[in-house]
RNA sequence: GGUCUGCUAGCUCAACUGGAUAGAGCAACUGCCUUCUAAGCAGUAGGUUUCAGGUUCGAGUCCUGAGCGGAUCACCA
């Protein structure tokens, strides 16, 4: 059964009935009634005085009389003003905990036939990943987790820039003073390798500048011609004409970093249904180019690059091929996009999860492939996310200001260690257990900072202080699901009574309130995939949480005289556990059983 | 300069999309472990929601303007 769904219908009929007014049943607002009041729901009367022509306190009396009568959901109300207060019968909470006990795929969606495809992470493969891809991985990551709850197919893919002038840098630099360095005979991982040299690229071509700039020439004449850059770009023609040394130096190289990136990728617990690289798709587009000057959508200038005129949306013109005919970066997205959905007949949507830098790129994108005429352009949606930034100011690479993503991740977990054996919590474990708790605590604190956050706002990262284990925080959910999973094995031992609660249960508000959270489960889902907003997912496992704590040290389960009561709060316990478990699944955490 | 975007308690964030006296956590202070895990619970204190107007029964939320941040507008990727 759906309460809110229930007292919608009966709100429409007394409508009907009352007033003589049709209304559409989804715009009957429900809302959560505030803690001060009794009730549950709140329908908000003020707008219909009109119809009933009635002040809203006597419309919302009317209302609720004629609810509390007709609608065995609703056992009474109260009117403050024009606030209808619906108060829910025991009877039809209880139910709503056994629906939830009895069905295997509580909170879930209906197997559907379309898929939807999230991409995310898309690193560059001149340097190790930092803090930013952390927040853009977690993301996407959740995203296409809370999409497959919900049914979908989802495809999980990452582009990878593999190609082009920054790996060119870190090849020259390689050469010229790596003096054969591998990942083996350094004992670096590959990304870190690949990175140290990208720095000491861009070091060794700083210097060069300077050095011309001492003899005579401007500075902008020395950025353009020393003779690094020029060597850098130099390969990256040799690497167009596929050249076979600079080809195989490209591929060790980039295979160094793949090997360095798979393991940070197993240390975030994520991965990737299919992969794609930017060396095979930099030239993808170009047909859609063609077409698009056929249809006239685009056109060229006297030099041959070719342009859309955006200027009737309010926006520029933007170039889609230079007038040597090669690509940009919008051509291969479009053609990218096409790919794809011809590769994925049944594909919905397609989510960019990309900082909020390319707003516009990705806003001049969706509205190409709409001109286009591409039905599908519809279902593209950039996940746009604000950058992270820390106390200095934002991150950047070459200020040194980065936070390294292993050296993060190896921090949250050394602190979690520190902590847990502070509080002396791992008497029993063995060191393997010991080990993979330390690592659930601090993925699951980092995880959670992270996507507790609305996508879209910018956050602040202090490495000093931001990631707690108390309060609103992954570890405060991960302790709630041990605690409830304490008492579940002592259930176990005393034998208590499983399968349906008895329906002469008395409960409090607050074990009320927890059927409710229970109830909300799947409109939580289906809010986080409509907004693509994890934080969503995470308010709704804290909420549990923290109604779960109230109710914990609010009484003893196991002293209750009747045995149906003790059954009951076990249940309760029991589904309370269980979603927390399934909505940080969504958020890519685990859960321990102690700690 | 054009466009987009943000501004809520000392700090980090919420506020169910226009509803009641704006809520949590951290930090501070006060209580609560002989009981199922105190990474917890209960409480105190903390607010002119940046500012000025407007729309209406009602505005943190919508509109206009101002202030302060941020991003973007390349034949870069």
């Amino acid at each position: 059964m759906n309460i809110a769904l229930d007292i919608q219908k009966a709100l429409q009929s007394a409508l009907q009935d009352l007033y003589s007014h049709e209304v559409e049943q989804s715009t009957l607002g429900l809302q959560p009634t505030r803690k001060e009041f009794a009730g549950a729901y709140t329908f908000v009367t003020f707008p219909y005085g009109k119809i009933s022509k009635k002040s809203p306190q006597d419309t919302a009396q009317q209302i609720g009389e004629y609810l509390t009568e007709k609608c065995p959901t609703v056992s009474g109300f109260n009117v403050v003003k024009g606030f209808l207060n619906i108060e829910i019968a025991d009877q039809a909470w209880l139910q709503v905990l056994n629906e939830a006990m009895a069905d295997e795929h509580y909170g879930l969606g209906e197997k559907k036939e379309q898929s939807v495809m999230v991409e995310y992470s898309s690193p560059n493969t001149n340097k190790p990943l930092h803090l930013g891809h952390l927040r853009n991985i977690f993301l996407g990551y959740s995203v296409a987790k809370i999409y497959d709850a919900l049914g979908y197919n989802v495809v999980k893919v990452q582009i990878i820039n593999d190609r082009g002038i920054h790996i060119c840098k870190s090849m020259i630099a390689w050469q010229k003073f790596g003096e054969g360095e591998t990942p083996e005979s350094s004992g670096l991982k590959g990304d870190k390798l690949v990175g140290k040299y990208y720095v000491a690229f861009d070091k060794a071509y700083k210097a060069e500048v300077a050095e011309m700039v001492e003899s005579g020439k401007t500075k902008e004449e020395a950025e353009k011609q020393a003779p690094l850059l020029l060597a850098a770009q130099e390969m990256l023609r040799q690497w167009e004409a596929k050249d076979p040394e600079v080809y195989a130096l490209w591929e060790t190289m980039n295979g160094w970093v793949y090997d360095g990136f798979d393991k940070t990728y197993e240390q975030m617990g994520v991965d990737f249904d299919q992969l794609y690289y930017e060396s095979d798709t930099y030239l993808l587009g170009k047909d859609a180019v063609e077409a698009g000057l056929a249809t006239g959508h685009f056109f060229e200038k006297a030099d041959g690059s070719v342009w859309i005129d955006l200027t009737d949306e309010g926006l520029d013109q933007k170039i889609v091929r230079r007038s040597d005919g090669t690509a940009v970066y919008m051509t291969q997205d479009i053609g990218t996009a096409i790919q794809r959905f011809k590769e994925y007949p049944g594909l919905e949507r397609l989510v960019y999860t990309v900082g909020n830098e390319q707003d516009y790129h990705f806003k001049v994108l969706f509205l190409i492939l709409k001109k286009l005429g591409y039905a599908w352009a519809d279902g593209c949606f950039h996940l746009s996310y604000g950058m992270v930034d820390l106390p200095s100011g934002k991150m950047k690479s070459r200020e040194g200001t980065v936070v390294d993503a292993d050296d993060l991740m190896g921090e949250m977990i050394q602190i979690a260690e520190d902590h847990t054996r502070e509080l002396g919590k791992i008497d029993g474990f063995s060191d393997e257990q010991a080990a993979a708790l330390y690592d659930t605590i601090g993925m699951g604190a980092l995880k959670y900072f992270l996507l507790k956050v609305d996508p879209k706002k910018r956050m602040l990262f202090d490495p000093k202080e931001s990631i707690e284990f108390q309060g609103n925080t992954g570890p405060f959910v991960q302790y709630t699901f041990a605690r409830i999973s304490a008492i579940l094995r002592r259930a176990a031992e005393l034998g208590v009574a499983e399968g349906a609660v008895a329906d002469n249960i008395t409960f409090t508000a607050n074990e009320a309130e927890l059927i409710y959270l229970i109830s909300e489960c799947q409109n939580k889902i289906q809010l986080a995939a409509d907004e693509y907003s994890p934080a969503v997912i995470a308010q709704y496992v804290y909420d549990l949480a923290k109604e779960y704590n109230k109710f914990y040290a609010a009484q003893a389960i196991f002293t209750e005289d009747e045995a149906e009561q003790v059954a009951f709060r076990v249940q309760l316990s029991g589904q309370v556990a269980r979603l927390i478990k399934l909505g940080m699944s969504l958020l890519g955490i685990h859960v321990p059983e102690r700690m």
